[in-house]
DNA sequence: CCGAAAACCGATCGTGGATCGGTGGTCGCG
DNA sequence: CGCGACCACCGATCCACGATCGGTTTTCGG
């Protein structure tokens, strides 16, 4: 019994489904090292982390299906660079969180995210406030400089 | 709503394992409906979302478990409530991000957050600068806002 | 005490990350 | 040209977790 077809009631469109802890791992050397090959990010591993090649390929692997990845043929062997910076990264992952979360109005997920900061310290909430105000700053002055 | 959520400084330990669909729409029932009964939720879930009790009182129990709903029971029936707001899950599950991606400095995150936040619309940008600017005059003014 | 309504228990499935060994293709060098 | 090294590729497990449910036991009200 219960052994039929069963298609998802509802298909999140951009949310990443969370990155593993070696995901995570070979992420941080291929930000610290751009373009490096298995074996390099493999060297460049925490030692807690090395484990053989082939799981290290099946993780990039995955990180490339991902879109986290970019990948070029060097000779036989693969050469990774990483598609997303940190940054940006975060802001994936914060988006997929809040996407579940939104319920219509941002203002909440903003509040939240004060809060948030807040909480963390005091002091957070003015580097809060003055990379805000920067980015107003230029928001104002340039408008489309990209 | 700005303040009254305060999760509790010491246990900020918490990464919980990432929330599924069933779950979520439960958290969503018993946010407008505090202390629901099992069949209560079932019954106010989104049709789409109903199936079986038995599957209902996994969900409610694994919740539970996560400290993300409290219960007590109703003669034979437990009643549910939930623990946290969805402000405070949505701070959760930033932090459970955040932690992850954390290097040492918070200035990349927050960053990341403006980003994300000037991403989806200039006005966003503005409304956030709102919400901090509330917070900040919040707390030079009062300073402990109990 | 009996029947209904819960909780409780445990089985099964699907997905996704981690892990690895074996196989086969590619390249450099003798 | 052939051989050995190197590496990608494939498939096989394993594990954790959410979703799903049916069957059994507990509990309560009449």
């Amino acid at each position: 019994m219960t052994g039929e077809n069963r298609p998802p009631p509802g298909a999140s469109s951009n949310a990443l489904p969370r990155l593993g802890e070696l995901e995570l791992a070979v992420m941080e050397v291929l930000w610290r090292h751009p373009a490096s090959s298995t074996q390099q990010v493999q060297a460049r591993l925490p030692q807690a982390r090395r484990n053989s090649l082939s799981t290290l390929q099946s993780t990039l692997e995955r990180l490339h299906r991902k879109g986290l990845l970019g990948r070029e043929r060097e000779r036989q062997a693969y050469l990774y660079r990483a598609r997303v910076s940190r940054s940006e990264l975060l802001g994936r992952l914060l988006g997929g969180v809040i996407s579940q979360l939104h319920d219509g109005s941002l203002d909440p997920i903003l509040a939240s995210f004060v809060d948030f900061a807040e909480n963390i310290d005091d002091s957070t909430l003015d580097r809060l406030d003055e990379l805000l105000q920067a980015r107003l700053r230029a928001r104002d002055a340039g408008g489309c400089d990209d």
